[in-house]
DNA sequence: CCCTGATTCGC
DNA sequence: GCGAATCAGG
């Protein structure tokens, strides 16, 4: 595969708004997340300007293997026009203020994936999640990958909030223990008297 | 272990 | 220019 016109504008597409190399390259297909980077490198866009600024590689003068490199510490040339940081312009997070006499009023912005919350699921199973939920690795949205349970805990609203983040089951979004609970075999669910 | 981006260097 | 291999880190 090469760089043509299109690949190379979805990269950049990506690439600004914060996807992985290792997506991007998924997305286009026929390239290793490592041919992603080089290419972004050679555009000269490595920091990704045009929103958020985490700076997670701020700067690594380290040398490892530099056959050569005449380095000159005494010159202040580039004065780096830093781009004004601009404050998320996707919060995700409503904020919420904590007003100790009311709670419970944040609006939840983003829909909860199913909460069974108290169904009428095997106890057994219901006991299993319960169980590891203690061992679960509390990870944030950021976190989750395709091989780490996404089963949310707790209320988004409330710092009391995470996911599971334990190795999933094979092909599904969840661990051993919450697949037991969010999928139900069909016979189990009943209609209960509701 | 899973993942991330950064860098080097032969092609 | 390209990207695999490697490095450095979370």
């Amino acid at each position: 595969m090469s760089w043509t016109d299109e690949r190379v504008e979805l990269l950049k597409k990506m690439w600004s708004e914060g996807q992985s190399a290792s997506q991007i390259a998924k997305e286009l297909g026929g390239v290793t997340r490592n041919a992603v980077i080089g290419k972004v490198h050679r555009l000269g866009l490595s920091n990704r300007t045009g929103g958020a600024a985490p700076a997670a590689t701020p700067a690594k003068p380290e040398a490892k293997a530099k056959p050569a490199a005449p380095k000159r510490e005494t010159t202040e040339a580039p004065a780096a026009p830093r781009e004004e940081p601009k404050p998320e312009p996707t919060a995700v997070v409503p904020a919420p203020a904590p007003s100790p006499a009311r709670k419970a009023i944040i609006p939840a912005g983003q829909p909860l994936p199913p909460q069974p919350s108290a169904n009428e699921i095997s106890p057994e199973a219901l006991a299993k999640v319960s169980a590891i939920e203690k061992k679960a690795k509390r990870l944030t949205l950021m976190e989750l990958t395709e091989r780490t349970c996404k089963w949310p805990v707790g209320d988004p609203a409330t710092e009391d909030f995470w996911f599971c983040g334990l190795p999933v089951q094979a092909g599904k979004p969840y661990c051993d223990a919450h697949v037991g609970v969010a999928f139900q075999p069909m016979s189990s669910r009943r209609d209960r008297k509701r």
